[in-house]
DNA sequence: GCATTAGTTAAGTAAGCACTTCAGTGTTTC
DNA sequence: GAAACACTGAAGTGCTTACTTAACTAATGC
């Protein structure tokens, strides 16, 4: 249930190549070939076939071959996984914020606005 | 104000690696010293400072030095951009199979889990 | 059945990364 | 003011990555 570490560790590298991440946006529209996932990319299909491979490694993309055409999509539950990793600590570090705000305001009930600058 | 591509690019790439993940959780916990950020990775001090020059290159850390002690802290709105991009494209495709779900819904009624390989 | 299409695999290469060690610099402590 | 501390920078090393080309397999189209 929870992000094994192992597998956020595959996705968040999946997800740093520039090339891998314009796949994944096209894949947000909607499935697509390989071929298609090829077409705006200039490198060769046996790069994208090793990005996609990747891709599916880490859970982020998942396939299915029909015929000789192999369908892509999204494994939207993967991206929900880094998702949250990220927003757990973003909202560890915004409410660590509030709470020293909450801290500041009842110590020094004087300066209640101070805080600019 | 929408995210340039560039500084995603280096944000998910300092996000790929376990070290400066770790890195990334710790500060989230609270603003921390280079030598503090060190302690628990088991790597020299030197390798520390340039995954933090990493991080700091990114935008997702930034730090004050004063004395002879680097402070090092969180940017949540950097943290932010990148848990945005993640979130659209889970939205979009989540939004795909809704409208996708609707429309199967309304061509045929009386079949609704009649999609059957 | 032969050419075309769509994908797959293997091997090789160049550049990038994650470290290391070591030799500094500026700060504090005594 | 010497020693300890907290960091900084440069240079080097070995591993990983992103790509390439080329040879191959399996459907389709005609």
């Amino acid at each position: 249930m929870l992000h094994d570490p192992a597998q956020l560790d595959l996705m968040f590298q999946a997800l740093a190549d520039p090339g891998r991440r314009r796949m994944v946006e096209r894949l947000s529209r909607g499935p697509a070939s390989v071929s298609e996932l090829a077409e705006p990319l200039d490198m060769s299909l046996s790069a994208v076939m090793q990005h996609l491979h990747l891709l599916e490694t880490s859970g982020l993309v998942v396939s299915e071959k029909i015929g000789r055409v192999r369908t892509c999509r999204i494994e939207p539950k993967a991206l929900g996984d880094v998702e949250r990793w990220i927003s757990e600590r973003r909202r560890s570090w915004e409410g660590r914020l509030d709470r020293l705000g909450d801290f500041l305001a009842e110590t020094a009930p004087g300066e209640e606005k101070g805080g600019k600058t």
